[in-house]
DNA sequence: AATAGTTTTTTGAACGTGCAAAAGACTATA
DNA sequence: TATAGTCTTTTGCACGTTCAAAAAACTATT
């Protein structure tokens, strides 16, 4: 079996067959066509041909020559083949790494794009990439000729401080708007996640845990059909991941938060959205404090046993 | 007096100078030092020495050899230099001309980079970074491979809907912040601007009257200090000019418009937020209405029509 | 005719280069 | 010594080139 390379697309595409396979419930003997594919996923055949042959290699398809490819087992018992080395995009890792250097204020005020770089030991294309991502996201600011500054946010405090203020405009909000409809499956997963944690008494990874909420809150809002909201929410959702490991290391009552999130799911699933609004309003309220008690505790212990935790958080 | 060309920095710093040196309300004599100046912007002397240079071409300072530059007339009488050709920036244009043809659904749903670019006559780099510009105010969304896609607003009526829904959650809001603070000498100008436009009682150009509407709602967010909610504010005002440039061909009460704005700034300025943010909602819904009809009856109008108005509205 | 195999063309990300402008170091003058 | 004048280095933008991969055209097989 060759290990042929295989791009970002083709692994997507691969991914994309099988459960496009899965919900047509279609079973072996099937017979994939290549060009029918290629339409259907919206490119080539290029790229449909390398995902069909990166499928025979994991023995899930057969090449018929000249006529196509065959499934070989039911789609029932399709299993996504795992890609080899789970890579976690290092570009998020990176941006996780900015966010915790502007928590510790490690980041001098003002810097070059160079600086940037070198710092965090990016090509020139990568560096300018995250600059402009973080920038989009409020963290950094262009100065003044070939300056780059960090957001007067003095400390970050204020930054989510007004982070969970314009949360609390819109999550709430979202749930009572008209065009909000039900997304059971979706949600009938996000509840088994939660009763899993609060079942399984035992310690969850910090990373897990932050996952978990960041999906509970986005499926909330992705519900409410409104692409400006989503889009909204994603980006708060990466602007507090490092601050919420942080979090996590003092308050870590990871039951409680989680009861809290299922009672909502469980209104939601209900109908009753009114409901699941004031109880949303109360969890942000509730995120709030615990964000502030957060930094001033932070303040009380040594910067490197806080590292050490986060480095610990992000790693497991 | 040569024209010495003179970058966008240059003329910033120039500008920035004149509004210091108002603000501190000096005379004629004060000497202006190069370093000191640099320091107080945040840049190298370089740039401040060509803005110095500039201003000396305009007679506002003059140099005296080895010891500086000498204000020439009173802060109070200094008049900022108009930059000769008013270059309303030709990037923002082409932003525009893409808003038309989504509406008009001159696009097609499916394009590669190249495509774009030469259908805008863009350079490699300008394409790529408006593509990125759209794609970031959600209206373009990489496909598959090579291609980039129309988000299937389908029209982009709903896409407008959503903006103000999206609006209507966040803009009131706004006003009723724990943190909001009036800042009485922007409202002011606004208030004079609608003022003038109400008395004064000629047609005015549709592109002013967005202007000072998308001024407006800026500024009223702007005053909740709430930096991610300004951000959400200009995106929208971005994505909106091009329908309310059409929206305005048809209802063309700008009077009335006018009218409500000003007693929402009215009710600022007495300090009565509760009301303007009553009175805001009341006026988004009035929009969203107004856009509704706008797209109902752009539908009876010939194409070629809706266009002619839609670029006098730009040109004028 | 339908479909895969093969080849050619097009595309866009990554990297390199040149240049104008900004930053910074050094010098000259009052 | 304080300040501007001058020179050198650094920076980042715009543009060009390269290359793997996607798109598309063409050919072969059933």
């Amino acid at each position: 079996m060759s290990k042929t390379s295989i791009t970002a697309l083709q692994q997507k595409l691969a991914s994309q067959i099988i459960h496009w396979l899965r919900s047509e419930h279609l079973n072996a003997g099937y017979r994939l066509k290549e060009a029918e594919l290629a339409q259907r996923f919206g490119v080539s055949r290029t790229p449909i041909r390398a995902a069909l042959l990166y499928l025979q290699e994991h023995q899930l398809v057969r090449s018929l020559p000249y006529r196509g490819f065959e499934l070989m087992v039911d789609s029932s018992e399709l299993i996504e083949p795992e890609q080899s080395t789970e890579q976690p995009p290092v570009e998020e890792k990176i941006y996780l790494r900015v966010l915790v250097d502007l928590f510790f204020q490690e980041l001098t005020e003002s810097f070059s794009e160079k600086e940037f770089q070198q710092h965090y030991q990016l090509s020139r294309h990568g560096g300018r990439t995250l600059l402009q991502q973080l920038e989009n996201d409020g963290l950094l600011s262009r100065g003044q000729g070939y300056k780059w500054q960090v957001n007067p946010s003095l400390n970050s405090l204020q930054h989510h401080y007004e982070s969970y203020r314009c949360r609390l405009m819109f999550e709430p909000a979202a749930l009572l708007e008209p065009q909000w409809q039900l997304n059971r499956p979706a949600l009938k997963q996000l509840q088994n996640r939660h009763q899993a944690i609060i079942e399984q008494n035992q310690p969850v990874p910090a990373k897990v845990l932050f996952q978990l909420s960041a999906d509970f809150h986005e499926q909330l809002i992705a519900c409410s059909g409104n692409r400006f909201l989503l889009q909204m929410m994603q980006q708060h959702n990466r602007l507090r991941k490092a601050t919420d490991l942080i979090s996590m290391q003092f308050k870590s009552s990871p039951v409680k938060a989680c009861q809290r999130r299922l009672d909502i799911i469980n209104s939601l699933l209900a109908g009753d959205n009114k409901d699941a609004a004031k109880q949303l309003t109360a969890l942000l309220e509730n995120d709030i404090r615990v964000m502030q008690d957060s930094y001033r505790q932070a303040t009380e212990i040594p910067k490197a046993q806080l590292k050490r935790w986060l480095q610990q958080a992000l790693d497991e």
